[in-house]
RNA sequence: GGGACUAUAGCUCAGUUGGUUAGAGUGCACCCCUGAUAAGGGUGAGGUCUCAGGUUCAAAUCCUGAUAGUCCCA
């Protein structure tokens, strides 16, 4: 007689060498080194040689640090989508990028060697600097990078300082030229006097400041005044936080739909601010004579401070929320003030200089009592010697803070300064198109698919409301704007042959050639011009402008294999419509008016558990490295893969854990089914498949089809809830269960065993495509330990293609059986927590209409010895399904030392089946 | 200051055009198994649906406002 130990001997349990836990810190990185020592790559572009493209253009991470936790969000999500277009059968291509030029790199650089020596330093001496530092920090986030899993065009990146690359931005602005879209502006930008550039609007932060709040008042010229016909004291009143600027003054805004009222002390206000004024204690008097805006216009005021004209003209940006309703206008030194001086033909003075002071022309133009004495003084320092200067006429001063605009990287205020300035119009019409910049890039948008559809709406009213685009920087670490300038004209030169020339040694020596090689060097010298008639422009490009024609360099080159243009997708953070996604899109649609991408998918941006903003000083940081090396990528995949990325991300150790366990339950489920087909040679025919077969197989491929539904919308939450939860509840917690019997204790060939096996083999090979995306290394590691009939030919998860599982039959009903499942185990849990029985196989069960023809399967759906119509065993309990009654009984017969099953005639013997198993 | 988005169980998320007792997974508690074992199975507890008003026979859902968070803008 054998022992129970002897028994198991006679059981097919699990096997396999596939382990419970994944060891991942430890056994990632020598997987991955693998892969890219193997030019995975590469090899994936080989087998999907002729297959449909799908192009995922990169936005390029700036090559300045180490990589962040948004960073790899970033590039997980860009991969997975990557792989799942990939494991669905196309080609695909991801040639990543860095974003190389720019300001904060030529800070950093800057910092590193000191002011001094910078200054000291030729420009292309400084510019090698800066390239060195890029180069440093593509390869650190490169590493980063790869440690995540994540697969692309590693050894052929596209880096925007590359010599080619340099050329081809160039050359894409000078496609801009000719369209006619460039255009120079003597314009206010915000200027940053501390690190001497303009400023495009994303480097502006707002930051609280204290200012000068004052009240000044513009009496009006004697003919003004017969005009409307005041007599005696008259004049406009102004509100200003910026002394400074009334130099610079040569108007008066008043709004043309409201009154102003002249009071008894000589000042005109507006009447909707007259009661404000009064309290204020900048008026008083009663409010003696009404004028109509209009009445006004074109009239001339008195500025205090050097004795000026100031047109008074109407403006619709004169608001009645705050101040007096009379603006002092400054063309020089405002947008609103441009504008409305452009109308009315304002001068644009602007007596400041790039460092913050005033010029000589505060001398030239008489803009102060003693001008001598302001020359070279800092604006800043210039408020108190002018509120001294405006004497009576400063009718009320205070001081006060406010929301004011600063340099993101000095983090000093900014100034609006007028300066010759480039700019991309928006509302010009490109040569080869009927439509202007603006309605061809709304026009283009039209085409294009956003998840989420809200990102649409965020698009689009920015284009409708854009200024023209700012391209100049006065710096030096970027591309430079190589035009010519024929020095007694001003005039530009944009001959085709000169700007191919200039690209051609772009190409081959890098943009630094405009530094370091004299004019006759640069010129083509059929050009027609001679090198001492012309000059050289000094400003930079915008390092927006670098990767918003990224599409052109890199999808319209033939420098890499990139994929195709327009670009499937483009996926970013939601920061980037106001970036990339509009810089890209206004360069595509002036030179070829299409958007550069099909498909825009933005997402949020990570946050803590509270959903707080990470920072430093608050301690809530999660660094990508860390979870690597703590809980592996996978789990880091896996989490972006479970996180609603279309609103902020939400990360902390807690989070992790929790997507850790997830990680454990699909990788165990995979051992299991790998462990029951080790021994299995080739797939059941589909007519051998038995109910509970059909069923789980037909309820997989139901499931499945929806999770791919749900992933082609990019949408992986719910992909992988609907996975977890078939995972959970009907293939682990039910099918792999109610199989073991057959699994572990039927013949090694019989039908029943099989059948079951191949099921789980399609299950799981099916399942293994649709997680491959997202765990690819694990899925990498299944194939590696699979048998071969799940192997087959592949030699790594780079081989498979998702397959949808075969039709085999229709499943039994499974509401009704499902419910009473339910309903016994509620009972039987009773029945364990009194010690009246430990486990299901020692009862029978009592019931009748069963969906579950076979009855066999209708044991083990139940996990019992028996089902039957009545029982003679004991009663140990009954429970009620929709009015029908179930009974459940001790087994009459006895425990089966081998399967355990109350189905023997002592327990001494096993039972019938197991004899003949045994047996044979 | 303005705009967009978000707010449902400890955590991650569902919740259709308003309509039974607001669901799932995970965690937690208790139990079973020890032939998936650093696994597996069962049962259960957990929610003022951010708050305050309003519309309605009926609101997590629609409207208004507030609060908090994130992004963008000024």
């Amino acid at each position: 007689m054998l022992s129970n130990m002897d028994f198991k001997e006679t059981l097919l349990l699990p096997k396999t060498e596939f382990p419970m836990r994944g060891n991942l810190p430890e056994n990632e990185p020598k997987r991955y080194q693998a892969w890219y020592d193997t030019n995975i790559y590469d090899q994936m572009k080989t087998k999907r040689n002729n297959a449909q493209m799908f192009t995922l253009h990169d936005g390029p991470p700036y090559a300045n640090g180490d990589i962040h936790i948004g960073h790899a969000l970033n590039k997980i999500l860009k991969d997975i989508i990557l792989k799942y277009n990939y494991f669905q059968g196309k080609a695909v291509r991801m040639t990543p990028g860095w974003d190389c030029h720019g300001l904060p790199i030529e800070q950093k650089v800057e910092e590193k060697l000191g002011k001094e020596k910078k200054e000291a330093m030729p420009t292309e001496q400084f510019r090698e600097l800066c390239r060195q530092h890029a180069a440093h920090f593509i390869e650190v986030q490169k590493e980063g990078f790869k440690s995540l899993g994540v697969i692309a065009d590693w050894d052929n990146p596209y880096v925007t300082m590359d010599f080619k690359f340099e050329a081809n931005i160039y050359r894409t602005l000078c496609q801009i030229a000719q369209q006619g879209l460039l255009v120079e502006r003597h314009k206010p930008i915000f200027w940053s006097w501390a690190a001497q550039t303009a400023l495009a609007d994303a480097e502006v932060e707002y930051e609280d400041k204290e200012d000068y709040s004052i009240y000044v008042h513009f009496e009006l010229s004697d003919a003004a005044k017969e005009k409307i016909g005041v007599e005696g004291k008259a004049g406009l009143v102004i509100w200003t936080t910026t002394p400074w600027t009334l130099p610079a003054n040569t108007g008066i805004s008043i709004n043309p739909d409201e009154m102003y009222v002249l009071t008894d002390d000589g000042h005109i206000v507006a009447q909707a601010r007259y009661d404000a004024m009064i309290a204020e204690g900048v008026v008083s008097g009663h409010a003696s004579r009404k004028i109509a805006a209009w009445e006004m216009e074109n009239l001339l005021a008195i500025n205090p401070l050097n004795g000026r004209p100031s047109t008074i003209i109407l403006g619709e940006h004169v608001m009645m929320d705050g101040g007096t309703g009379a603006v002092h206008t400054a063309p020089g030194h405002g947008e609103d003030d441009y504008r409305v001086g452009l109308k009315y033909g304002l001068d644009v003075i602007m007596p400041v200089d790039e460092k913050g002071c005033y010029d000589q022309s505060v001398v030239g133009l008489n803009l102060l009592p003693n001008p001598e004495t302001f020359v070279g003084m800092h604006i800043f320092k210039a408020n108190e010697p002018i509120l001294e200067l405006l004497g009576d006429a400063l009718l009320k001063q205070s001081k006060f803070v406010h929301s004011y605009p600063h340099c993101w990287r000095t983090k000093k205020p900014l100034i609006y300064r007028a300066t010759n300035q480039w700019f991309i119009s928006v509302d010009d019409t490109p040569k080869t198109a009927d439509k202007s910049l603006r309605e061809l890039s709304l026009d283009a948008i039209e085409n294009v698919d956003f998840y989420p559809k809200s990102a649409k709406n965020r698009l689009k009213p920015m284009i409708e409301g854009r200024p023209d685009w700012c391209i100049s920087r006065q710096r030096s670490w970027g591309v430079p704007i190589a035009f010519f300038r024929v020095k007694s004209t001003k005039e530009v030169v944009l001959d085709e042959k000169v700007l191919n020339f200039v690209a051609m040694i772009f190409e081959q020596m890098g943009a630094d050639a405009w530094y370091s090689l004299p004019i006759e060097q640069l010129l083509y010298p059929g050009a027609g011009y001679k090198p001492e008639e012309l000059e050289k422009i000094n400003d930079i490009l915008d390092v927006w402008f670098d990767s918003g024609s990224a599409w052109n360099s890199v999808l319209k080159s033939r420098n890499y294999d990139a994929g195709e243009y327009p670009a499937s997708i483009y996926i970013e953070g939601s920061d980037q419509h106001r970036g990339w996604f509009q810089s890209s899109l206004l360069l595509s649609a002036a030179i070829n008016h299409i958007a550069p991408y099909k498909t825009i998918l933005t997402h949020g941006f990570t946050v803590d558990e509270k959903g707080e903003k990470m920072s430093k000083s608050k301690g809530n940081v999660v660094a990508p490295d860390k979870v690597v090396s703590q809980y592996g990528s996978e789990i880091l995949r896996l989490w972006v893969a479970l996180s609603d990325y279309q609103s902020d991300l939400k990360i902390s150790d807690n989070i992790l854990k929790q997507t850790a366990e997830q990680y454990r339950k699909i990788r165990n489920t995979f051992r299991f089914l790998l462990a029951n087909i080790d021994d299995l040679d080739s797939l059941v025919p589909h007519d051998a498949y038995g109910e509970l077969d059909v069923w789980i197989l037909s309820k997989a491929r139901e499931v499945f089809a929806e999770v791919k539904s749900n992933f082609d919308k990019y949408d992986f939450l719910r992909g992988f809830a609907i996975l977890n939860h078939f995972l959970t509840n009907e293939l682990s917690g039910i099918y792999m269960d109610i199989c073991k019997d057959r699994l572990y204790c039927d013949a090694k060939e019989s039908k029943t065993r099989r059948a079951a096996q191949s099921a789980m083999a399609l299950i799981a090979k099916s399942m293994l495509g649709l997680v491959a995306p997202v765990l690819t290394y694990t899925a990498d590691e299944i194939i590696e330990y699979a048998p071969a009939i799940f192997k087959g030919e592949m030699e790594s998860v780079f081989d498979l293609i998702c397959e949808e599982i075969p039709h085999v039959g229709a499943p039994f009903a499974e509401d009704a059986l499902l419910e009473i499942r339910e309903a016994f185990y509620e009972e039987v849990d009773k029945l364990k927590k009194e010690k009246l029985i430990k486990s299901t196989l020692e009862v029978e069960l009592a019931g009748t209409d069963f969906t579950i023809k076979n009855n066999k399967d209708l044991e083990d759906w139940f996990v019992v010895s028996s089902v039957k119509p009545q029982s003679a065993g004991e009663e140990i309990g009954r429970f009620k399904v929709n009015e029908k009654e179930f009974s459940i009984h001790k087994a009459t017969q006895c425990k089966c030392p081998r399967c355990w099953r109350f189905t023997s005639l002592s327990e001494e013997e096993v039972c019938q089946r197991c004899a003949e198993v045994v047996n044979v």
